[in-house]
RNA sequence: CUGGCCGUGGCGCAGCUUGGUAGCGCACCGCGUUUGGGACGCGGGGGCCGUGGGUUCAAAUCCCACCGGCCAGACCA
């Protein structure tokens, strides 16, 4: 088959987004430790190793303040998370990514669960008769839509288009299934790979193919669909992202401009990178009738009357993955939150003498027994400081090292992923304090990803303000006083309106609220 | 489509000005010594120099065309 770019429709003129800006750096983290080791610093990727005048080895990786994009590529490159796809746009999820992704994968979806929608799977292809029956919905996809002209050595009658979400086909399903007001309301999920086809890519933040999960409900009342649609933002993306990704997020209502096509309203998590740019990290849209009214959804209410149901959709994809690495990445690589991390704690044998590799493996057992996702490094082939750098890398939370010298004194050496502190402790008691050291490097990673955040999030009063702080983080400014004007003069620089809260932080009912509060800043 | 830059082993680059044996770092393979912070020594393997044409005794190098990529003007989970 054959693959044309989208085409059709014209593109609604966009907003512009101009290049890049000078880069900040990240402030430094409060050491200390608690647990009662006994701890000490060392000499590992602190910047007094790389400034000694000796012989500074090269760093492991372009520091962050030097080059942030190309500190994001070398992590993905070292800690072999992702590989660019052979069709530009497109990128190969290696293991260890993968692995990241199926925790994402198997917390959400257990959130989504527990919010009562069920899982389901439609089709990859979609006639491309369906995009258009939403006016506004087919002038936002078409620009970048993959079409298939070409099937089995055929013209095809009527193409059809790889799907960019699926609100369409899922909307068709929706008018059949639904007959009355007892099948509402219709809760469904599902998790798929979409396509859109992008200018400008990055792995895992832009990419023509991406993986996510796609919500999509029908209710018969629109207090209904509204609630729900709240309620997956708050319970299951800001849940997951703040207690799970350790990533505080800002929520909020987006403006008519940066609203999802065919959507009357779209809430937003916002997070903030180390960068100072901001990444919209999950959506939830109220879809109010449009749908309802393209894909004829209706149902007979309690009276015997015929109404049109009111639907929702939200999403959260692989862009997460990429939140997760800028969030809380540093210049020795990915750390990872232990709750999400697939491995959470390496246990390297350094030397295999002395019974130091049994020794290591006795405690993957002990700490798998205590429900710890442990993996043993025994290859004792490859030099010690070469693994405990790859580790490091991969951001696993906590390593201990397992070597004769310490063995011979009954100890082992339990060293930090978050702030690298290093501390001995006792072989025998070790596995049972780790799901608290685990525990701990969870809140720590939260903390220091909120002080970041609110030390860059700033009131500001007047737009040029709001364009000054904006460069490096939040502005936060009265939507009467941005309104859609300033907004579109900020858009010329670059920054954009990532979602309007209430004072507190909380979500608006609506955006005309006298109250309401802009966050701008420059996004991903 | 307009402007600027770039195509040389897997990756990053030098070589081109002034044509004459295709090189370096990392990675890879083998052997040995190593292993408490990215090991070292010795020995190896791997390149249609983006493609096509031209100039020349001779082209990675000079000329032309084309192709591809990156950055700047047009999107979003």
């Amino acid at each position: 088959m054959s693959i044309r770019p989208g085409s059709g429709s014209a593109a609604p003129a966009a907003t512009p987004r101009s290049g890049s800006t000078p880069q900040r750096t990240s402030r430094a983290k409060p050491a200390g430790t608690s647990l009662g080791y006994r701890t000490f610093a060392f000499g590992g990727w602190g910047s007094d190793a790389l400034t000694s005048p000796a012989m500074a080895k090269a760093p492991v990786l372009t520091p962050q303040a030097t080059d942030f994009p190309r500190w994001y590529q070398d992590v993905l490159n070292k800690a072999e998370l992702a590989d660019n796809g052979p069709v530009r746009g497109t990128m190969v999820i290696r293991p260890y990514g993968y692995g990241l992704w199926e925790r994402m994968v198997a917390e959400v979806d257990a959130r989504i669960k527990d919010a009562g929608a069920e899982n389901a799977y439609f089709p990859l292809f979609i006639p491309e008769s369906y995009l258009t029956r939403e006016a506004e919905h087919v002038e936002g996809f078409s620009p970048e839509l993959a079409v298939v002209t070409h099937a089995g050595g055929k013209e095809l009658e009527e193409p059809v288009v790889v799907r960019p979400t699926s609100e369409t086909v899922i909307g068709e399903f929706m008018a059949k299934w639904i007959q009355s007001h007892r099948d509402l309301p219709l809760l469904l999920n599902q998790w798929a790979n979409v396509v859109r086809w992008e200018m400008r890519t990055r792995i895992f933040l832009r990419t023509s193919e991406f993986l996510w999960q796609e919500g999509h409900t029908a209710h018969a009342t629109e207090e209904d669909a509204r609630e729900y649609a709240l309620k997956i933002h708050l319970d299951v993306y800001r849940d997951f992202m703040v207690n799970v990704l350790a990533v505080p997020v800002w929520v909020g209502r987006k403006t008519k401009q940066e609203r999802f096509a065919g959507a009357t309203n779209t809430l937003a998590c916002e997070a903030m990178m180390r960068d100072g740019k901001a990444l919209q990290m999950g959506t939830s849209h109220e879809l109010g009738q449009n749908f309802a009214r393209a894909f004829d959804i209706t149902y007979q209410d309690a009276a015997g009357a015929q109404q049109m149901a009111w639907t929702t959709s939200w999403g959260v994809s692989t862009r997460m993955m990429g939140g997760l690495i800028m969030c809380h990445g540093d210049d020795a690589g990915l750390r990872v939150p232990p709750r999400l991390a697939s491995v959470q704690v390496v246990v390297l044998v350094i030397r295999d003498e002395d019974g130091a590799g049994e020794a290591a493996a006795r405690l993957v057992d002990e700490l798998k027994a205590a429900g710890v996702r442990a993996r043993l490094d025994a290859r004792t082939d490859t030099s010690f400081g070469r693994r405990a750098t790859d580790w490091e890398l991969k951001g696993v939370p906590v390593r201990i090292e397992v070597g004769p010298r310490d063995l011979a004194n009954g100890e082992v050496t339990v060293v930090r992923r978050d702030d690298g502190t290093k501390a001995q402790a006792a072989v025998a008691g070790v596995a049972a304090t780790v799901p608290g050291l685990l525990e701990e490097i969870q809140a720590g990673l939260l903390a220091e990803a909120t002080a970041s955040r609110d030390a860059r999030t700033e009131t500001v009063s007047t737009i040029d303000e709001a364009r000054e702080v904006a460069q490096a983080g939040f502005a936060r400014i009265p939507w009467r006083v941005l309104g859609e004007a300033g907004e579109a003069e900020l858009a010329k620089d670059a920054v954009t309106v990532r979602c309007l809260q209430l004072p507190d932080g909380s979500v608006p009912r609506a955006e005309d609220d006298p109250d309401v509060v802009a966050l701008v800043a420059r996004s991903y």
